[in-house]
DNA sequence: GTTCATTACGGATTCCGTAAGGATG
DNA sequence: CATCCTTACGGAATCCGTAATGAAC
């Protein structure tokens, strides 16, 4: 048994069992995989993969179990090198986020900017993807830190620290109806057409669980993946925007008005993931605690030894933007 | 970075930084090991050992959490071997016992009689050794199961199930004084001279807790490592036996008496342990079973996800003998 | 002077890429 | 027939063992 054959089957389960395409990706040749993967299930007496004739279809049971030992292994090696590149120099590296486009466009860029004055020298990578995938690469060890709101819970070896809450604005033209309105209630949001995000994005569930829970059925006439998208059309005069309240820039959105909406929705809960049992070096640290001054080494250590079922205790942050 | 390299430092690691003694240990040579260990810690950039010229001397910082996530890595490659063995054949393998020499004489016999009968092609290994030593090498992972009861808390992988509890009888000649004594206390016992177990071992921590509680200095005049030896220097008239009553056994010491002292002692918890996270095969756990038939298979992976700090509940189970 | 790790070197093995073969949908 | 995995084969790199070298205690 080889890293090197537990690579490759980790791989090929990632790209659909496709040994041709893996070769590609990994830049190597298809016979190469092959052969190791042959040799792989004589040593261990047994298939990973099973077959239909000379193609793979899907994967055995035990072949399940040893493809999820073996991202193990594999998240372990990084571990290593990690481990090596800290002690070599503390300064040097690379860090790889995973975030959606609300994150990177609204409340990453002055995190970063401050970071790479801090570490010049480490490499930043930014993965951007939906909330789940963002979610998935970091449960995999794809990427080392994910930052986004709407993320499922299902990934066991996911730690999610809190980030920061923040709450929706309502975007109108001028002159609409509604800026005319002292008191805007759940239903007169309800009465317009609304351009807002689409599911699994920036907390888009729990706008839906508001109007739910007054019975109300909204008429989303447009649903985007992000603020920008969704302005666009505001201004087109499509419907009002629910975007988070860091979409809006006084400046740069100076021809649109955003009315408070703190009261008619919950607030939501963005958060910092990382895969358990991950070392982490000491600029990731720094750079989560300048995401989020809360969350220092000590916070950040402690919730990664624990468990899923003992939430960590946090206070709620400044409100800045979301997915 | 090769298993072969992490395989090759864990194991310095474990010889005292002797390479040629790691290499006699891996039937290989001398050169091949140091060959590896100069290519991984030039591929990691940092170097794992101190040298003092030519010589390893300590383990620098780095490489003591390097190795300690290496000898995961070859926890979990071993846990792939066993899931594809499991796969291919349930009732083939190996299971290795890491156990003392009073569980393995009076505890272990009809348990794996049993095994045996259940599973004749399950090559059994037993290791004998201290209760420190059986401890640690389950936490290594260089034995399967782990049986003892003087087994310290402090390795932070090893999950203890209870496996029994038991308590002593005190051995005597026949017309020894205390065999005409109606109502033995804790006084009597520490009049005389005791011959009983050495520290650490079958309990004796918990024995001379009982004196401590009652001010007494009880005089041993000889401790040994297990019971045999203890039986033979009480029919020699050395003192009194203070042994686990399981071995005591009615008809081959009948020239001994045994007396009852469960009122003067604690009762004492031989444990199973489990290193964390390692792949469990179903002849493991029928074995587990076998010693202890409320340990079923769910309540050991149950025990096998929970931390530390979250002690399993167990009852009690009967009687029977003592490391 | 003994123990111990590194360097040097040669043989065997392994690994990987190109090319051809055979099965699937 | 286009896709995809396996087998065949040759060159390159790697690995490992013996022998020699040099440092430490």
């Amino acid at each position: 048994m080889t890293l090197q054959q537990l690579r490759y089957i980790w791989e090929i389960a990632q790209h659909g069992l496709n040994v041709s395409h893996t070769a590609a990706r990994l830049y190597t040749s298809q016979p190469g995989i092959s052969k190791q993967l042959a040799l792989l299930e004589e040593e261990l007496g047994t298939s990973i993969f099973a077959r239909s004739g000379k193609h793979l279809t899907e994967i055995t049971d035990a072949g399940r179990q040893i493809i999820a030992v073996a991202g193990e292994v594999l998240a372990q090696v990084q571990n290593i090198k990690h481990i090596a590149q800290e002690a070599a120099d503390e300064t040097v590296g690379a860090l790889t986020l995973g975030t959606t486009h609300n994150q990177a466009r609204y409340a990453l860029p002055p995190v970063v900017a401050a970071f790479m004055m801090r570490y010049p020298t480490v490499t930043l990578n930014i993965h951007q993807g939906t909330p789940a995938q963002v979610a998935e690469q970091a449960a995999k060890g794809i990427v080392d830190v994910a930052i986004t709101t709407e993320v499922t819970e299902r990934f066991s070896n996911l730690v999610l620290l809190p980030y920061y809450e923040w709450n929706r604005c309502i975007l109108v033209q001028p002159g609409h109806p509604l800026t005319q309105q002292p008191h805007i209630t759940l239903e007169d949001v309800a009465a317009c057409p609304i351009v807002t995000y689409v599911s699994g994005f920036s907390g888009r569930s729990q706008m839906d669980e508001a109007f739910e829970q007054h019975h109300l059925q909204p008429q989303v006439v447009l649903a985007a993946a992000d603020a920008d998208v969704i302005k666009t059309y505001v201004r087109l005069g499509l419907g009002i925007g629910i975007v988070a309240r860091m979409a809006y820039d006084p400046i740069g959105d100076s021809d649109l008005i955003a009315l408070h909406a703190d009261h008619l929705f919950q607030r939501s809960l963005t958060k910092i993931g990382l895969r358990r049992g991950m070392f982490i070096r000491s600029f990731v640290f720094d750079f989560i605690q300048l995401c989020a001054p809360h969350l220092t080494r000590e916070v950040v250590e402690q919730a990664l030894t624990l468990r899923e079922d003992q939430k960590i205790q946090f206070s709620a942050q400044d409100e800045r933007s979301a997915d």
